[in-house]
Formats: structure tokens, C-alpha cells, sequence
DNA sequence: TACTTATTGTCTTTTTTTGGGACAATAAAT
DNA sequence: ATTTATTGTCCCAAAAAAAGACAATAAGTA
């Protein structure tokens, strides 16, 4: 199946992924480098087929992009307005045939669909940065991790996807315990504060941090990690629910 | 403008939206019956024109049912599944077109349309009951309030839109005070905590529900309410914020 | 008019949750 | 053996939530 041949997809609706990882106590969202110029960044996006479920065209779209087929994935907003329309992918293919026919665009007709307007449904995904080996997919020059808060301006509304997926993290990460699809399959305490103050980019009494994630218990202990430096060695922690 | 033609609306992407209304102490939900048999009922529901926002769209269809312009209405939920395909009211107007055309639908083809794949976008609204009187389309037979926890059967997933609709509205309901939207402009405070308890399906404490109420600073409290009852007269509050 | 009834508004007490301070335990360096 | 940095846990205070108590009051009844 082409990528981008109009008639296999829903018309005017699509999926844009905001993908987060976590590095170097950074919250990171993946972004792709458009191959035309000017430079334009875009998020991971795609579109439904006509036998394909919203959720697993999601999936599909984030399989592509990260290789990584169970990963935590939420829908949490539609955008909507009329004018989201991507002029700057349209104007900055048009007259490159040869390059739009390379990138899997069939004909100028769904070139021309590529510029109707879209209604686009946002999800999230939460994954392990270490297991992702970002892809591109042939209309990408570059795929890479940006920090959450130093990100390039991106087409269309894409920008304020992400403050919307932000957002709804902070509100699920407590309550939905989903925290730990962030980090590896192991992890200190301390890790896993680091991370909530990424996340929420303010800092947690230890103490008190402690008690509260232990209390749900939904960790397993397991042996200590023996770090090399001059101090008490912490424990190592599984998520188990 | 013809209320069915494809060609002013995006294919294949709808509205419904779940209205919530409130009376005798029971969340109630508007729907309305097909003009076909056998009887079918549906969510109220329409289409998104290609120059307008989802959310004005969706103002539109409650407008055209409820008749009201300045309502409570959230996002909350897109329906995705493939087989969300309208076989009943297709096939229940197949064979009729006298009354599809005076329905408003044009053409066999838009009739067909009807009949496609559709994407859903679940909207909930909160309205005083007592403002609404309930309008058909042409499409339908009747419009009535359903208590919630009575629903009839609707079509394709429309039940499960209105739980996950409830689900929700008991989850937004205390953080973004939205409650008042369902009470008519002056209420007491007793009627305001039946109100908590129908939504919730449980009881709250007298006492520290009114605390918890006024500690908001989101009531202005009017004059007494002479009920002619044999005890204290309750005061009337208004929502002012 | 005095008493009764049902409900309201508010105050107090108790219980639970949250936040801050303290300190012993410990792995490795000195 | 001592020092250092960090971890795991306990204790106590503050705050919030839940439960209990009671006076105030509008209208009916004797």
C-alpha cells in the first residue's frame, strides 16, 4: 500500500502522536525534520485506513516511527479549527515532483488532498527512550528527541499539541500510574522522582515521596545497585500491576 | 443549505453529543427516536460543515435541538471503531424514499453516505432542563429525556458514549465547578447536593457538603426560600464566578 | 400563645492524610 | 578507624476530611 494514496484512508481526518521519552532527567518528545526547504518540524502523524480502528492506526503510526509495538498510548484531544490546512508541506513539495513521487505521493491529486484541511486527533505514548531507534519515514530528512521545553516551532498547531499533552500527563501520571512506562524495566527511587520532577518541573521532598509511591503498592524491591560511590547502595524497583 | 448533503460536510467524521439535563433528582439524557420502524433511537448527532470548527459544529447540533446558544459543552471522547456503520436507519430508509427525500436527504447517494464508515467525535453538554424545550430534525419521530441509569437501546455504540460521557462528568464535576450549569439560575443548597448525589449515585454528608460548597467562594448567597414547609426556611445561592 | 415537627446553618470533635524534620544505616573513599 | 554522601524509615506537626452535636427557625397543632 502507497503511504500516502488517498483512496486506502479517511479523507480529511488524521493522527497526530505526541511520543514522550526521558533522558538525562529531561521529558523529550520526538520530533521529525520534513525533508523540503525551508525546514519545517512535524510531529509523528498519520492517517486512518478504512478498515483500521483510530487506535490501531495510532499504533500503526507509532510502530513506524519507534519500532515498538506495546507502548502506553492515550487519546486525549481532537483539534479542529478550519484553517488547519499544512500549506508549508504543500507549497514546498509542489513543484518537486520527482521528490513528493520518491516520498510515496502517487499523483498531484493526493498531493492536493495532503493540503485539504484535517481534522486531527491527538494521542500520546510514554515509552523507554533506550528502546527507541527513531525511524523516518520517506517524507522525514531527520527524526530526533527534543526537551519538552526547548522545542522547534512546528507546523500548524502541532506546538500547542504538545502543551495539550503535557498537560493531560500531569493530570494521569499520579492517578493512572503510568509513570513507569518512561523508565527501563528497573529503577531507583531516586530515578523515579527524578522523573516526576521532570514531569511536573518542580522538586518532591524525598521522604514523602518515598512513602506515597511505596504505599501503592505496586512495586516489587528487588536486590540493591551497587552505583561505585561512597554511600548507602539504593534498592532496585519493578513496576508489578 | 440541505441537512444531508455530502458535499458541504467532511466524510466519514460526525458529532454526538450527550446531553446532560436534571429533574425529580435523576441525571437525565436527551435522545431521540428515528421516524422509522422498527423503532430505533440515537444521540443527537450531525456533521461538521468544511468551513466550520468541531466545536462549533457542535454548538450548531444543540442548538438545533435544545434551541439554547450559551452551553456548557466538552470534548471528551472519539469513537474510532470500524464497524461503527449506521446499518439500522440505512436499511430503514432504503426502501422509502419519499420519506428519505423529506428528510432532507437528497440524493441516493447521500444516503448512502449516511450508511459509510463514520469516525465519531463524543461532545457532553450540561443544560438547565427547565430551558430546553427538545426539537426534532427531520429525521426524527421524537426527542425526550431519558433518566440515565434507563436508557433505551441506541444504535451502534451511542450507549457506551453516554458511559463514557458519565464517567467524565463525574470526574470534571468538583475540579471545574460545572455543576450550576444543570440547576436553574438560583438554587438551594439541598437541591445542590441532590444534585452531587445524583450524578455520583451516592450520598454525601449534609454538613460537610455545604462547608465544602462555600468554602469554593464560587456562591453568592440571595434571600430566603418560604417553601410553606413546617421548618427553617432554606437561603437561595447563585453561581458567581 | 405555647408546644411540636422537620429541616437548616454552623460549630466542635475525631480521624485521616499530607508535609517537614530527624536520624540511623551503609557503601566506598581516605 | 574515620569521613562522606546518600538512602530508608520513623516521628511529629499541620492540614484536610469525616463525623457528631446543637441551636435556630418556619409553620403546623393544641
Amino acid at each position: 500500500m502507497k503511504l500516502f494514496d488517498r483512496q486506502n484512508f479517511i479523507h480529511q481526518l488524521s493522527i497526530d502522536c505526541v511520543i514522550f521519552g526521558y533522558a538525562d532527567l529531561v521529558l523529550k518528545v520526538l520530533v521529525s525534520r520534513v525533508n523540503i526547504t525551508p525546514a519545517v518540524w512535524t510531529l509523528p502523524g498519520g492517517f486512518i485506513r478504512q478498515d483500521e480502528s483510530i487506535d490501531l492506526a495510532a499504533r500503526r503510526i507509532l510502530e513506524e516511527r519507534t519500532g515498538l509495538t506495546d507502548i502506553y498510548l492515550e487519546q486525549y484531544h481532537v483539534f479542529g479549527e478550519p484553517n488547519r490546512i499544512n500549506h508549508e508541506i504543500f507549497e514546498g513539495l509542489l513543484t518537486l515532483k520527482e521528490k513528493w513521487l520518491d516520498m510515496g505521493i502517487p499523483d498531484e491529486s493526493s498531493l492536493h488532498w495532503l493540503a485539504s484541511r484535517f481534522v486531527s486527533i491527538g494521542y500520546y505514548a510514554l515509552v523507554d527512550i533506550n528502546k527507541v531507534f527513531p525511524r523516518k519515514t520517506e517524507l522525514d530528512e531527520s527524526a530526533d528527541w527534543y526537551a519538552v521545553t526547548d522545542l522547534p516551532g512546528m507546523i500548524m498547531d502541532h506546538n500547542l499539541m504538545v502543551d495539550r499533552a503535557l498537560e493531560t500527563l500531569r493530570r494521569n501520571l499520579d492517578e493512572k500510574l503510568i509513570g513507569f512506562n518512561l523508565l527501563p524495566e528497573t529503577f531507583t527511587m531516586r530515578e523515579l522522582q527524578e522523573l516526576y520532577e521532570a514531569v511536573y518541573n518542580k522538586p518532591f521532598a524525598r521522604n514523602n515521596f518515598q512513602k506515597k509511591i511505596l504505599d501503592l503498592n505496586v512495586l516489587e524491591r528487588l536486590e540493591k545497585k551497587f552505583t561505585g560511590a561512597a554511600n548507602k547502595a539504593p534498592y532496585l524497583y519493578r513496576f508489578n500491576r
